[in-house]
RNA sequence: CUGCCCGUAGCUCAACUGGAUAGAGCACCGGCCUUCUAAGCCGGGGGUUACAGGUUCGAUUCCUGUCGGGCAGGCCA
């Protein structure tokens, strides 16, 4: 009955419209719960949204409106507020018949029902080059609370990890990697600032001695070294020498790669695999899983990114300028046109990016969820023009942009860098607070919103910490019902009508709408507002624990309450699930 | 210089997509444990929603401009 008694003064007010203004009958009748008591369980502005194309006084319309308005027992008092509001009040029995519903429905209480719409959510799609770190703990637990949010709405939820397994930056995983390897042969030549310095580089150089000895350092340091520019001065900051240590860079590659021959995209797989082995551990431990690894290699084995290109030129947006091609995005509201192959014959990430999408279109997915980093708010107008280029609904597509997340440690910024090593990972993040924390802590704020990770507040284990004042409640919540010790059956008897007091009502009222929320962080992709709505109803719930008894001599009176507590718990526990928070029955 | 995001209490952030007296937490002050968990509750102070205009019954929300912060602007990924 929760999301009822909404529709139900919907169809009054539907009723009283149709005989005040037949020609206005189909305007959009907005009801929402008014946040100041006294203003009634739900509100309309009605009367408002008429009040201009009817050129009428808005509370004379209001008037009317409650003039025609069919009479219901649901309804206790419609009045006129404020400048033409008209408030609902429901009586009791509306109002408490919640407890019910949720104590039958139990974890299905406010799961959507089916919308048959297929929504693939992509997100962390992490360089497999080294260990997650602190921003993609955010799209993380953003993309992971996001898609549960959808799936509970009632999407079909695809959740994918694209796998960056193709590019320039894997070539450097792989060299740093058989570099280190050598230098434990004493092969040893100086370590390229560019490439990967962390110490799990060097721990994967140990595991390939191990398993292989010397099997990849039949080389020389001279071998190495051959055809390479050569390292400016260290102190060298300048554009000319970020060039050469690039330039020096790809030619150790192509030397490695020359070198090992046959067994350079063995030590490329081994790095590969070690890395992606050790996120999708990391992020299991965090709760996060995938349907689907996504490799963009396959795009180019598969010969689809040079589909992709083909097609998007067959349709007339490429065009070739100094032997690159060109795909003329400027067309559809880019900046600049941008290359997708460019003069030695290379294809270009955007041109692997444009083939994934396309590779979801085909897939079937009514909608796409891309969840970038802030920082790639540029390829937006790229990606989306490819899609229309290709004549596919860009509309499906939706991009939701996570601002950075900045760690304090005592008030300190920590800062981060994959490439200089010096950066906090999501694993050292989860060990130092705990999981629970860490999720609710990443979805707090609006994915938009810069995130002020407090790293001492989220490990105090006090009052200062949000996450405690949910989990608290929900134990609270089991402690109680273990005193009470009945079985949950009997809750099914309780005569919720016996709630009476104002913040009993008040917990109902927050029960009943759950849904609605659940429902409008989907459409927002907004899952922070399932923790604001946890905490709301913790709040309420812990006023009525210490202002009320449950276990009272009265039988009848100790049975609804327990069961509102129930209810409260069962709600407590479904939005902590969304959320990837655990819910302890005792703390 | 150009584009995107943002600017709300001392701090960190909400605000049902344009609604009524802008709300929470932290911090500060004062109360509540012989009764279901005090990781809790009750009360108090704290605001020109960066600034200036505009749109209308009504603006934190939409539009324009100014100021301030973040991020982008590769034949990198």
């Amino acid at each position: 009955m929760s999301a009822e008694p909404k529709l139900h003064l919907a169809e009054l007010l539907k009723t009283a419209l149709k005989s005040v203004a037949p020609e206005l009958a189909d305007t959009a009748i907005h009801l929402e719960r008014p946040k100041q008591a006294g203003h009634g369980d739900f509100a309309t502005n009605l009367a408002m949204q008429l009040a201009k194309p009817m050129r009428r006084n808005p509370r004379e319309l209001a008037t009317l409106l409650l003039a025609e308005l069919p009479a219901s027992p649901w309804v206790t008092k419609a009045e006129i507020a404020g400048a033409g509001f008209i408030n609902f009040t429901l009586s009791n029995a509306v109002k408490t018949g919640v407890v019910g519903e949720v104590l039958a429905q139990g974890a299905g209480f406010g799961r959507g029902a089916a919308k048959g719409v297929k929504v693939q959510v992509e997100f962390v799609s992490a360089n497999p080059t080294g260990p997650l770190h602190v921003g993609h703990g955010r799209g993380a637990a953003y993309g992971a609370s996001l898609a549960s949010v959808l799936d509970f709405a009632g999407y079909e939820v695809f959740r994918e990890y694209y796998v960056n397994d193709a590019g320039r930056q894997m070539d450097i995983l792989a060299l740093s990697t058989w570099l280190r390897y050598l230098a434990l042969f004493d092969i040893e030549v100086p370590f390229p600032p560019n490439a990967y310095q962390g110490d799990y580089v060097i721990d994967m150089a140990r595991e390939l001695r191990d398993a292989h000895r010397d099997r990849f350092a039949r080389v020389t340091r001279e071998q190495l070294l051959a055809d390479t520019p050569g390292l400016p001065e260290t102190e060298r900051k300048d554009d000319e020498a970020k060039t050469q240590r690039e330039l020096h860079l790809d030619a150790l590659i192509a030397n490695a790669k020359r070198l090992l021959g046959e067994d350079y995209p063995w030590v490329h797989g081994f790095a590969l695999n070690e890395q992606l082995g050790d996120g999708r551990e990391d992020l299991e431990g965090f709760g996060v899983s995938f349907d689907k690894w996504f490799s963009e290699k396959s795009l180019f084995d598969t010969g689809l990114v040079e589909r992709a290109v083909a097609e998007l030129e067959r349709r007339g947006h490429i065009y070739v300028q100094d032997g690159a091609k060109w795909f003329r995005s400027t067309a559809f509201g880019d900046e600049k046109d941008r290359v997708v192959q460019r003069d030695n014959g290379q294809y270009t990430y955007f041109a692997s990016d444009i083939a994934y999408h396309l590779n979801k279109f085909e897939r079937g997915f009514d909608r796409l969820i891309d969840v970038w980093g802030a920082d790639h708010h540029g390829y937006i107008a790229r990606v989306k023009g490819a899609i229309q280029a290709l004549g596919l609904p860009a509309e499906r597509l939706d991009v939701a942009l996570v601002q950075f997340a900045v760690l304090y440690r005592n008030g300190q910024k920590a800062s981060m860098s994959t490439r200089s090593g010096e950066f906090v990972t999501l694993r050292s993040l989860r060990e130092d607070v705990g999981n629970d924390a860490c999720r609710f802590f990443y979805v707090l704020r609006k994915s938009d919103q810069h995130l002020d990770f407090d790293l001492d507040l989220a490990k105090s284990q006090s009052n200062e910490n949000p996450v405690y004042y949910i989990q608290y409640a929900h134990a609270r919540v089991c402690s109680v019902m273990n005193q009470w010790g009945g079985e949950r059956e009997e809750l099914a008897g309780a005569d919720a009508g016996l709630l009476t007091h104002e913040r009993e009502l008040a917990l109902c009222a927050r029960l009943g709408a759950f849904p609605e929320i659940v429902q409008n962080a989907a459409a927002d992709y907004a899952p922070h507002q399932i923790a604001f709505y946890l905490k709301d109803l913790a709040g309420d719930f812990h006023g009525w624990y210490n202002a009320e008894r449950m276990l009272v001599d009265d039988a009848a009176l100790c049975l609804a309450r327990v069961a509102l507590a129930c209810a409260v718990r069962e709600v407590l526990a479904s939005g902590l699930k969304l959320l990837g928070v655990s819910a302890p029955e005792s703390m």
